[in-house]
DNA sequence: CTCAGTTTTTGAATTTAATTCATAATTCAC
DNA sequence: GTGAATTATGAATTAAATTCAAAAACTGAG
């Protein structure tokens, strides 16, 4: 069949083309004025075209933060596999989420709003499926990060299991990024935007899980220079997103 | 100025009867089928005179978010001011923050929706402040809360001062909050939905902060019986809000 | 009490933008 | 090459937020 391989190419090729060109105006302006029929027209197409690919405007919203996460699973798995103790795999995940959240604001902020009642309902069960789907392996390359690290009795148990335990440092991560998204809020406060101070707060929690080596978390130049330190070591994984 | 005062006075009294029916409608079918015209019928009164209260459908849920908000100010002033050391504090505020959860589960989806930039940006400006404003007494109890921590020596400063801090445990009730409500994320894996969860990682994080004293995470029932006794201790709190 | 002026309310008309679907174009199997 | 089947098109439909001209209610002076 390879006539209907050739087709069922073409048909991917042109839904990328569609989330391509969608990331490309809500990076430009915003989710807010995202409209379908300028969106095909802006692909040469026609808007009963898109349909074909999206049962809604919401359904394209989530097969684009699926596509996006995609990246991330890469980026995670390649942070499990590097040589370094099990615990700063751990501070990497959430150093690379930082960075992914800089280099693209917009992923950030589409990915609070896919979550939300309104917008995840509206979209195709396959959609959601999909999504959570692709948590799966990412949260198993977590888990396994966790699970190595009990193993080599460099973490205890504390009478759960390591998906319970990664979800800590994973709600940190999200809940962070969410406040420190929601704009003017944290700012309206003394709250300066102290770059490292997500990283101390995850530091907190590793310890208070007797992630060994413990770690100081008073000292901010020895902070600064680890966090320094991953990023650079990450730095390659974003390198390959600039052709994308 | 008698005759202002009274219209003024009628004025607000009819915004509180559309924010009531507003929430009476979403905590019955969710935000999804909310509708302008639909709801001021329901109020009886004209579509646009729910257009001289709220510039538009998403200035009126910042509202209702911040009026619901309103009622975590005095809930949290109330913990804050129990006879409870300030780590016991520190926890009964995630209890509350989870019982509201349960007891409004349309609060906590709009809550999430309304920080979403398309929320957020259709709003208007006085409301977003006013939001804003909310949070600032907000803020202060807890960080009140962190600060005579640290004056009792229950917990060491680290080098930052009190809001700094009392981001951490906010930031993990938020994630945590978050991956919760994201129907069928959390238990599409192993992760069933062991109600204590949220309280182990919090008390993890609180070791890590050194917040004496310390506990252990690893007993069950000890757990248990401390969100238990917290549940009672808070019940009262909860009450009111039956009449309102 | 009455009336001109002012404010407020009304809900039908307008607008915006998602979604559909009858028609046209294309592809396919023979 | 031809007719059936599939796919693309974009104008028409629909849904719902928002506006606004007209009507109603209120105001205070005479």
């Amino acid at each position: 069949m390879t006539v209907t391989e050739r087709k069922e190419r073409q048909r991917l090729l042109r839904e990328q083309l569609f989330l391509d060109k969608a990331a490309e105006l809500i990076a430009q302006h915003g989710i807010l004025p995202l409209q379908m029929a300028p969106l095909a027209k802006a692909c040469d197409y026609a808007t009963g075209t898109l349909y074909q690919h999206f049962s809604s405007k919401e359904d394209l919203l989530l097969a684009l933060a699926n596509r996006n996460s995609c990246h991330q699973i890469q980026l995670f798995q390649g942070i499990a596999a590097l040589p370094i103790s099990s615990r700063e795999k751990m501070l990497a995940l959430c150093v690379a989420d930082h960075m992914n959240q800089q280099a693209h604001p917009s992923h950030a902020g589409l990915e609070q709003y896919i979550f939300t009642e309104v917008v995840w309902k509206n979209a195709s069960a396959a959609r959601r499926q999909a999504i959570i789907d692709n948590s799966k392996p990412l949260a198993e390359v977590v888990s396994g990060i966790v699970q190595q690290a009990i193993i080599d009795n460099e973490l205890p148990a504390h009478n759960c299991d390591a998906f319970n335990l990664s979800v800590a440092p994973w709600a940190l991560c999200v809940g962070t990024n969410t406040l420190e998204r929601t704009e003017g809020l944290l700012s309206a406060f003394g709250g300066n935007a102290d770059p490292l101070q997500r990283y101390r707060h995850l530091h907190m929690l590793l310890n208070g899980m007797q992630w060994q080596p413990l770690q100081r978390i008073d000292d901010r130049v020895e902070l600064s220079k680890q966090i320094a330190l991953l990023q650079t070591l990450l730095e390659p994984f974003f390198q390959c997103e600039n052709t994308a």
